[in-house]
DNA sequence: TCAATATCATTTGCATGCAAACGTTCATGC
DNA sequence: GCATGAACGTTTGCATGCAAATGATATTGA
């Protein structure tokens, strides 16, 4: 019989020490936290596409997905929503026939001092566990696996 | 007029520097890592709550939604799938009339292996941008936050 | 005992999130 | 000029994920 073998084939494997799981329940807590801060009744996704658009002004809805994480389908719900709320607007692109180009709208526009208020609030709660030089860490890795 | 004062009412945001932003991006990547690398066209709420079930034998269905950080709503809908693909089984609790007992089928117990060794690649290969020291730093400050 | 409270499971409604397929339009290269 | 392929936006289908309401059953405390 071979050595001190104990089971390398089926080693102990604990769901809440897996990455994936605790980015997860990690995302939930956020969640929560965004809820209780957010103004207007927003998203997270519908948050992220706002702070984009107030960044770049005008852009195509699919390179907007890019620049908010969202797959095709997802921005176009999302920019529906958004619509819907009058907080941003579309124009078809007189060049390229495909896009339509997505904006803010002044009511959109009118949102986005108090939306930046709420969100470093809501990543101050999410990081609170954390002293300042953990903080910095925790993103600094989180970056290196996106 | 005052000092050196740049704006400290409204400093930039950088939207992928926001701790919510960076969780949902990793977990995008993440669940792009699962999907290629999981057996058995399971989800990952779908893996958890099997291998949960094997640690635990059996479980009511919303106590087993608490031991995978599932909403009574979304365990549900998970449970149904799992029993349509006939990888769970559930019986009435016969002391508790609320109840329902949720627990692996034999179908189901012989993935938990292979689910476990995928599980494990999944983790891996997830965290494989980060040298041991920082995945362990990562993990740490993770749990932190939940 | 028995009323108030809590727990369990279900259902509805809304919002991501992604894959795949589709038709339209644009860009590229020959 | 024109075929090929790429990019754009849309739609469908499936699977989370949570809030809120509901009915059934258990538990608790006065």
């Amino acid at each position: 019989m071979t050595t001190n073998h104990v089971n390398t084939e089926n080693p102990d494997y604990s769901l809440e020490d897996q990455i994936g799981f605790m980015l997860r329940v990690a995302s939930q807590r956020h969640a929560n936290i965004f809820q209780s801060n957010i103004v207007g009744r927003l998203t997270p996704t519908q948050f992220s596409t706002i702070i984009r658009l107030a960044e770049v002004g005008k852009v195509s809805q699919n390179h907007l997905g890019r620049l908010t994480a969202m797959d095709v389908a997802t921005i176009k719900g999302v920019v529906d929503r958004l619509k819907t709320k009058g907080l941003i607007q579309s124009e078809p692109d007189l060049v390229d026939k495909r896009r339509s180009v997505i904006s803010l709208s002044p009511q959109g526009e009118a949102l986005v001092s108090d939306l930046k208020r709420a969100g470093r609030q809501i990543s101050t709660e999410t990081l609170a566990p954390l002293n300042a030089k953990e903080q910095k860490t925790l993103l600094g890795l989180l970056r290196k696996i996106l």
